[in-house]
DNA sequence: AAAACCGGTTTT
DNA sequence: AAAACCGGTTTT
């Protein structure tokens, strides 16, 4: 809740010498946090590349000793607040019990992603549900591979929740910049399926086949319900494949370990047919803004238990949001584009005025005798037949847009189509509302801006 | 010799119905072509398809005959000037009797190419060397595909020839427009080491792994030495891989050979160390024009032995050029851009003005202290470190050009390099002359204008 | 759904 | 240079 000890963690890094962090570091950090299921290395390695990479890094601060750091992320991965997150789908039979979990999906398949408090003290909560590169390297280039992944899948996310399955959400936010995050708003315990579209393959480099893919990890953070303070994090890595492939890895997977003898084979984690997501320091989410330069800062609640003679360690040490504006603007520019909408009652005048109003005057005369049902009826592919790719998607989207609040930042999931499903299936969910309508608190802005500024530098 | 009929096989085909090609036709042909070891299939189907293809094709003319067509192209079969392409490349063994024989180059590899005379008669000759696709529906797209390739590997050739290995020829032409063929200057016989760029990967559909590549196929045009009149024309079916693959693949041919059982083996081709390109008839060497419709007629010697009755067969049949028009405007609109040329005795201010005079004017300041030979001396990929891709390749082909001769469409390849290269190994060669000076009749330009239009729609 | 194929990539 | 790996694709 305090806000009056604004530690800055960069200021803390600086005054270590890289060096160090990867020669002895990591040592010390194993044994700690191997319980856990890290691939402690992982993040050692982030964090000495994240220095070199920071402007004020100097290394005639090399007689600091490497203490602070190391006290600061051990005493941070004592939980305070005990969540838990469960993915259901298989651990992978290859990997040691050295390395991660790694668990294999299969592209646009849906996952259920469990998530329960186990206590009774707070009040509601929300959580951000991520898809990030796992590896260091690819998460210094995550903006242009999302940019890139977006130009060759344009109005494609690189994740979705299958809002019908899911159950236990009060709330679902989907914004429409944030291609690999969603929030979900949540009590007691809910159940979200999430699906992930981009598949490992496609950031290879030569994106031929032959080559290994590239590991994302599912993120879970969990903020208090106004979003201002993060309470928990947690983590597993996946690999996604084309439809059926994580079935054919994990067959490849099982026979590859079945060909090495016994003495081998018990180095090798026991299967299990669901992952835990492993809890992630929250000093380690840092990483994740250290890695763009333009993301700075954020808010954490259970600071650290370091001694207060070391930089960071201020006792409820907590970083307040800084540069939201931009954001803000890009944001509400948006929103603009897809103000006013057609429904189903619109005459065929009414569709010509409205696309003439959205910048789709162009295509008045393609749809002059189209009523507002008739447009509605086309789907996303004849939309982009007729309009072309860029135009036929913004038409999509648009059309799909049921209401828009001015002067925010989110945007509602499109759930009409979603919803049909759910209803043909006859399937039963416990709350699934999807917010559509009603006025956030300033709170709830915060929240999402604190989600944009993980993923993205420019919105 | 005699240009007084011109027949237009187009006429013929109009009358043909295409239904009965592939009905009938087949069977006729393919006990008279498959000793050639044809597919036979393939060219009807082709020819079936470029009837469809063709606007005046009328299907009410279904009452002619087809001894028409079948007469034509097995009377072409007939050899008037016996000449022999070997290529000193494997063939698979995993291609059938009854199959086209396929043969496995490596990506950039040099392959020996022989090309021999077998009479004493005639002249001296030249040929057109290139790489095609070897199926119906890819060489209907020859254009886009080439255009898209071109793109993605700016400044690359589909296939090149190693001139320094090469031996027994007097001339090679490369055009830079024309990405996918060469023509050589040979009397008596020549060998040629071609190398091919492009890779059958790289035209599949989702261009992953797993998928079986496009096939190519080399194919030898030899025409009289003005170029006026095409002799003969032999191809063989080709797969490129990438650097290995060539030898993995026939790896991996020989033990699916092995695992069947005798009488299944008995129907393989037995392998060969040489493929030898096999005749293909001159009526079909037109199919490729017809593929284009912007390319519509060449030049015939030795035409069919067809009774006089019929529209094609008059008895020294020959087509004469058309479209040459656009084809010779837009090239000597190529030879402007690289009009003047830079010398290693050009001083630093030469340099400049050469530059501003080239739309280079952007670097002059960049290259203002260069003399000629300094700008010279960089390589391809400094000059794009410096210039950019586009520019620095632009800059890259610019600087390479020796001498240029207006109004030819033709252009020399760079022998500096290559020849150095021949030097330092050491190797002998028979006359291997570039030719980089002096001026060609305008037989020449005729021939490589049939080139040109084989193979291109625009140049 | 499972198995085989395919060819680029990586390891040995 | 040869063998194994990798994961998308195609076949069964």
């Amino acid at each position: 809740m305090s806000n009056e000890h604004n530690a800055n963690l960069l200021s803390l890094f600086s005054s270590i010498k890289a060096d160090e962090i990867n020669d002895g570091l990591a040592d010390t950090f194993e044994g700690s946090l191997q319980g856990l299921g890290f691939d402690v290395n992982n993040y050692t390695y982030n964090m000495s590349d994240a220095l070199h990479a920071l402007p004020k890094f100097k290394d005639e601060d090399e007689n600091d000793t490497i203490e602070h750091a190391s006290t600061l992320i051990i005493s941070t991965a004592e939980e305070k607040i005990p969540l838990d997150y469960l993915l259901v789908a298989a651990t992978s039979a290859a990997t040691k019990e050295t390395e991660e979990t790694l668990t294999y999906l299969n592209q646009a398949q849906s996952y259920e992603l469990k998530l329960a408090r186990k206590d009774n003290g707070i009040g509601p909560l929300q959580s951000i549900v991520r898809v990030l590169f796992h590896e260091r390297r690819m998460q210094y280039s995550e903006k242009e591979q999302l940019e890139s992944w977006k130009n060759d899948h344009p109005g494609r996310r690189f994740m979705d929740v299958d809002v019908p399955l899911s159950f236990g959400i009060t709330d679902i936010v989907v914004h429409p910049d944030v291609l690999n995050a969603v929030t979900v708003h949540w009590s007691e315990k809910c159940s979200l399926f999430i699906k992930v579209h981009c598949i490992s393959t496609e950031f290879t480099q030569r994106k031929h086949g032959g080559e290994k893919g590239v590991p994302f990890r599912i993120q879970v953070e969990t903020y208090t319900e106004n979003g201002e303070k993060i309470l928990h994090c947690a983590a597993c890595q996946i690999k996604v494949f084309k439809p059926k492939g994580a079935d054919r890895k994990h067959k490849t997977d099982r026979e590859k370990i079945e060909k090495k003898p016994e003495s081998e084979r018990a180095k090798y984690r026991p299967v299990s047919n669901v992952t835990k997501l492993v809890d992630v320091p929250l000093e380690v989410v840092q990483h994740y803004l250290i890695m763009n330069p333009k993301t700075v800062n954020f808010e954490l609640e259970n600071p650290p238990d370091t001694p207060s003679n070391t930089p960071i360690a201020s006792p409820s040490g907590t970083v307040k949001c800084l540069t939201t504006t931009n954001v803000t603007t890009t944001a509400s520019t948006t929103i603009k584009t897809i103000s006013s909408n057609v429904s189903a009652n619109s005459t065929s005048a009414e569709v010509v005025d409205w696309l003439n109003n959205n910048r789709f005057s162009s295509y008045s005369r393609v749809f002059e005798n189209f009523s507002g049902s008739d447009l509605l009826r086309l789907t996303r592919d004849e939309l982009i037949q007729i309009c072309g790719l860029a135009d036929g998607i913004r038409l999509d989207n648009a059309l799909q847009v049921k209401n828009v609040r001015p002067r925010l930042t989110l945007f509602v999931c499109q759930e009409t189509r979603s919803s049909r499903r759910a209803s043909e299936k006859g399937e039963e969910h416990t709350i699934t509302r999807v917010r559509s309508e009603g006025s956030l608190s300033s709170a709830d802005e915060d929240t999402l801006l604190t989600s944009l500024k993980f993923n993205t530098t420019k919105v």
